[in-house]
DNA sequence: AGAGATCGGTTGGCGGCGCCAACGATGTAG
DNA sequence: CTACATCGTTGGCGCCGCCAACCGATCTCT
């Protein structure tokens, strides 16, 4: 294999979106193997924690925009994952509930997800996950609402 | 701002993730201001730290796909920051040598990502800056090559 | 030397994710 | 009543990662 060029490697950003590239990757094949993809686990996860919801609330919720909720809203009412009904105490809203299934179906990408942790943080000891998670839920947080 | 999912924040896959969304989005700031795209900068500092080599080669160093790699020399050749010739030595080769212009367009990019960095570490100490990039320097070099 | 595998460049296409502009219907504040 | 904001929806764009197919050149094996 060849050397990556070092003005690459000593860049944080660059570390942590090629890590963040396979993470996506290994995310991917676990939500393909049950029909999914990562949109669909934000929001059956918001609705799951949180209860019934707006589309416009679960887009603020999972970092989505309004117009990729809708069509992952689509997506999980065409395989009954989650209901859309109108609100009517607010005719502009649709209230989005999660179903049965879409509770099973969240189980299932849980568990993948859970696989994908042990399979991308697999060199590091317990403490340095715990490290890592720290200080990126530090970045996290601090960049919230940009 | 409405709260997040902990069945998101938990998962070091996601916030390692969102943080690297962030981070690309300041990248591609800093990248637009000098008219260029992240495929951009990686040949560029390719060429610079290796010196004259094949689209191929190329590839492979910047972790890139072939016909990616065409794509972004066209848009590099038509701004003459990169030259490339046919190779005498292997008629299927392309040499791609690096032009001044394209030397100064690298150092811009270098700026402008390294303010990136100060910007995405920012709420993160000297030392809890190194101890992220060691943590992610092992899990990037350990998935190498999958 | 010749057949077959491999490599390099190119074209064309696809999916995921993030984002933006615009519209119509509805709601709220003045 | 008017102005403004919100919500859902449609349609579009860019970046990045990736794949399949093709053709010419090169290498390998016999």
């Amino acid at each position: 294999m060849e050397e990556t060029p070092a003005h690459l490697t000593a860049k944080p950003s660059w570390l942590l979106t090629q890590v963040a590239v396979h993470a996506h990757r290994l995310a991917s094949e676990g939500f393909g193997e049950v029909g999914a993809r990562g949109y669909h686990y934000r929001i059956l996860a918001a609705l799951d924690e949180f209860g019934v919801a707006s589309q416009a609330e679960l887009g603020r919720r999972c970092n989505m925009d309004r117009s990729d909720v809708v069509a992952a809203i689509n997506e999980l009412a065409e395989r009954d994952h989650v209901e859309r009904t109108p609100d009517p105490d607010d005719r502009r809203r649709n209230r989005v509930t999660l179903t049965a299934a879409g509770r099973r179906q969240l189980r299932r990408m849980d568990r993948a997800l859970d696989r994908v942790q042990d399979d991308l943080l697999e060199p590091l000891s317990a403490e340095d996950r715990q490290a890592l998670t720290r200080l990126l839920t530090r970045l996290f947080t601090h960049h919230q609402g940009d």
